[in-house]
DNA sequence: CTACAATAATTTACTTGTGAACTACTTGTG
DNA sequence: CACAAGTAGTTCACAAGTAAATTATTGTAG
């Protein structure tokens, strides 16, 4: 009946009764079910040819009609610009996506995938879709859609920021 | 209105058809929330005597009033043995936390929070729940403890395995 | 024009995390 | 009781991440 998260408010709520828990128990929980799925996710790719953070790229540059530039690329993956460039690096040397430079402003590079890269992006999609409906189980659809729902309520305000 | 899960979702409506894309407005959102909740305790934390793994350590032994064992820690914060190992050195290192080996099994070590550890625990973890809390401000108390609750019908599956 | 701020991507120096040995200890089985 | 198998924690070699400096380019104010 019980998981991790609400031994740890009962924990906390016996330590510092003070306090006020009620944001911890979504929150927590948000978290918590985020490094399981990263779990998930990396022990999946263990034999793929590309890394989790790397399948993140490309999935990224697979729905994006017209490719990518880096800063955008470190925005939709909430990581830093170097972490970017070393993994353009490592998947152009693999030959899953090109860097052509921008001749309108030759500050920019549009980054695209190669045909084999957007195959690949579309057959790690579909596995990890599978990964998520399995953890989803207990949920029938209409709960996921509130789920779905909630999360968005609370992502919108920050998504524009 | 819409965040950026609802143009992903539908990118890949457009793009293939096919794939129930059910799961990943609900699980890509807490993807992508854990990532931004992150970022914002990774900022908060710059100028802390910890990081944020590391507190997540100091807040594990906090609310476990007989300390844990380094095998419990990993499970806690998902992560690495040797991550944890890493983690605790440069905790004990700074006086937080202290390393008892255990007299019964000498193959296990119990670790305890200082009392300057504690503290310290008690301190960074009402700011963490400030944070959390200002990151549902969209959400009024029923609807949070709804999404708190569907939360709780994924995890404790997982979390009792 | 020139100089100077702003922006994009990369490089550099360093920190942190990981899987795979390795050490130390305990337990179960013949 | 010996000894293979199992378990806990750590170490090691390396991979991946970051902040801050660097390079290259564009916009803008005088």
């Amino acid at each position: 009946m019980s998981d991790a998260l609400s031994r740890f408010r009962d924990s906390w709520a016996h330590l510092r009764p003070d306090l006020d828990l009620s944001s911890m128990e979504a929150i927590g929980r948000v978290l918590r079910l985020a490094a399981l799925m990263h779990h998930i996710t990396d022990t999946a790719l263990t034999d793929a040819e590309v890394t989790r953070p790397e399948f993140e790229v490309l999935a990224a540059l697979r729905r994006s009609p017209h490719g990518l530039r880096p800063r955008q690329l470190t925005r939709e993956t909430v990581s830093s610009s170097a972490a970017t460039t070393k993994r353009l690096t490592r998947l152009e040397q693999a030959g899953l996506i090109t860097r052509t430079p921008h001749h309108r402003d030759r500050r920019e590079i549009q980054v695209t995938l190669t045909d084999r890269g957007a195959q690949l992006a579309e057959e790690l999609f579909t596995g990890q879709l599978q990964r998520e409906s399995e953890l989803l189980t207990p949920l029938d659809p209409d709960e996921r859609a509130q789920l779905a729902h909630l999360l968005q309520r609370v992502l919108t305000p920050i998504d524009r920021a």
